[in-house]
DNA sequence: GTGCTCAGCTTGTCTGAGGAGTGCTACCGT
DNA sequence: ACGGTAGCACTCCTCAGACAAGCTGAGCAC
C-alpha cells in the first residue's frame, strides 16, 4: 500500500490526507472496498478510532461510504469541486465578467418570460431595497442582492439560478466593502437604474433590460476597481 | 415499486443530522462555540466517540472546525451547495440554455484574447477529435469535450473555466448518449463547424466565433431533444 | 436448483484512561 | 496601579479493549 507513517499534530487530519491521496491518486478506484479499519490503523500507525474519524471526514466530503458489516467503499475519486473556492480566489475583473454574463442573460430571459408573480416579487424587492437604504449598510446590501437574485429567478431557468447562487456570498462581501467605503453619501445607490431594469422586464423589453443591467453593473463595479 | 429502502441509520448519522439542524436552523450562528463533547454526548444520548465522529463528518462538509484545546466552532451555516447536483437534476433545455450562454461568451472572449499557444492547443484538439472519430464513441466524445474545454480556457477567465468544468460530466454523459444513438453514420460529426470556430478564434473574429459556436451547439442539441 | 444456517469477517458503539493545547484568572514583583 | 507569569480548568486528541450489529459466502438439507 506504501503509506507513509504519521508524524505530529492532528493525526486524524494526516490520516485523512493520506487516504485522500490514495483515492484521488487512483490507487483505489470508485467502488473499491478499503482495507479493514484494523488493517488501516496498523498501516498508518494510529489507533482504530483515529482511522474511523478520518473515514468519517472523507465520508462528509462525499468520497467514502461506510456500510456496517460490509466495509468502507469509495464513492468518488475527487471532492465535489467547490466553485465557491475558485470564486474566493478569483480576481475582481474575472468575477465581474462572469457576473455580467449571467445577469445580462438573466435580464433578457426575464423580460421574455416573466410572469405576473415575478413582476410583483421584483417590485416588492425594489421597495425593500429602498427602505433598507435608510438603515444599515448590511441591510441595504442584502436587499440589493435579494433583488438581483429575484431577477435571475425570473429568468425561469433553475440552472441559471443555481449558478448565480454560487456567486451570492462573494458578491455580497464585495458589495458590503464597496458600500462602506462610499459611506452614507450615496444612499439608495443606483435606485434609478434598478427601477428602469424592473420596468423593462415588466414591459417585456429584452434589449432594454439587458442594456440597463449591463450599465448598472458596469457603474457599480467601476467604482470598486480603483 | 414505491418502497423506500429500509435504513436503520447509524447513530453517527443521526447525531450529525441533529447537529446539522441546529446549525442550518440558526441556533448556532457562524463563530459559535459548540458545547463540549461530553455535554453533547449526554444531550444526544450517545457515547463520546459517536459525537466525535459526527463532528468529523460535519467538518468534512465544511460546517464545523474543531480546534484542540479551544473547542468546536461553526465555520458555515450551510453545506457547500453542490452545483453538480443541480445539473444532474436539470432539464436538458435549461442545461442547453446555460451552456449556450457560457460557450458563446467564451468563444467571443477567446477570439479577442487568444494567444499563439491557445491557437496551437485548439488546433491540436481538433486534430485529436478527427482521429478519435474513427475509434470508439467514448473517445470521440472525450476529444470533443476536450476541444470545448480548450475553447473556454482560451477565453482566459479562470472563473469561466471553473464554471464550465462543472458542466463537463453532465455534458459528456449527454453527448455519449447522443453519439450512440446516431451510430456510425455521422462519423466526425460537426467537423466543419468546429474547424470554422477555431479559424474564427485564430483570426480574432469575435462575432463570427460567437455565431459559429451558437449554430454548432444548436445543431447538436436539436438532434438530442426529440 | 432453492432456501436455510452458520461462521467469520466488517463496521458500530461505548467506556475509561491519559496526553496535549488553549485561554482565563489570580498572584506576584516592580 | 500595572504588567508579566504561573497555575488551573477546560477542551479536544489519541489509544486500547470490549461487545453489539450487520453483511457475505460457504456449506448443507430439501
Amino acid at each position: 500500500m506504501s503509506l507513509r507513517s504519521i508524524q505530529p499534530s492532528p493525526l486524524v487530519e494526516q490520516a485523512a490526507e493520506q487516504l485522500r491521496e490514495q483515492i484521488t491518486g487512483g490507487a483505489w478506484p470508485v467502488g473499491t472496498k478499503l482495507p479493514g479499519e484494523t488493517t488501516l490503523a496498523a498501516s498508518l500507525g494510529v489507533g482504530r478510532s483515529t482511522v474511523r474519524e478520518a473515514i468519517r471526514a472523507l465520508a462528509g466530503e462525499g468520497l467514502l461510504q461506510p456500510r456496517q458489516g460490509a466495509g468502507v467503499f469509495v464513492l468518488a475519486v475527487e471532492s465535489r469541486t467547490d466553485l465557491a473556492d475558485h470564486l474566493r480566489k478569483a480576481s475582481v475583473a474575472d468575477l465581474y465578467e462572469v457576473r455580467m454574463m449571467i445577469e445580462t442573460r438573466a435580464a433578457r430571459l426575464a423580460a421574455e418570460r416573466r410572469t405576473e408573480a415575478d413582476v410583483a416579487t421584483l417590485e416588492a424587492a425594489l421597495e425593500r431595497r429602498t427602505r433598507a437604504a435608510r438603515r444599515s449598510h448590511e441591510e441595504f446590501v442584502d436587499a440589493d442582492v435579494a433583488l438581483h437574485t429575484a431577477l435571475v429567478a425570473a429568468a425561469g431557468n433553475p440552472v441559471l439560478t443555481a449558478l448565480f447562487e454560487q456567486f451570492v456570498p462573494t458578491l455580497r462581501e464585495g458589495l458590503v466593502e464597496m458600500v462602506k467605503r462610499l459611506g452614507r453619501a450615496d444612499e439608495n445607490l443606483g435606485h434609478r437604474a434598478h427601477a428602469a431594469l424592473i420596468a423593462a422586464v415588466a414591459e417585456g423589453n429584452p434589449d432594454r433590460a439587458e442594456t440597463v443591467v449591463s450599465e448598472e453593473i458596469g457603474a457599480t463595479t467601476l467604482r470598486r476597481i480603483p
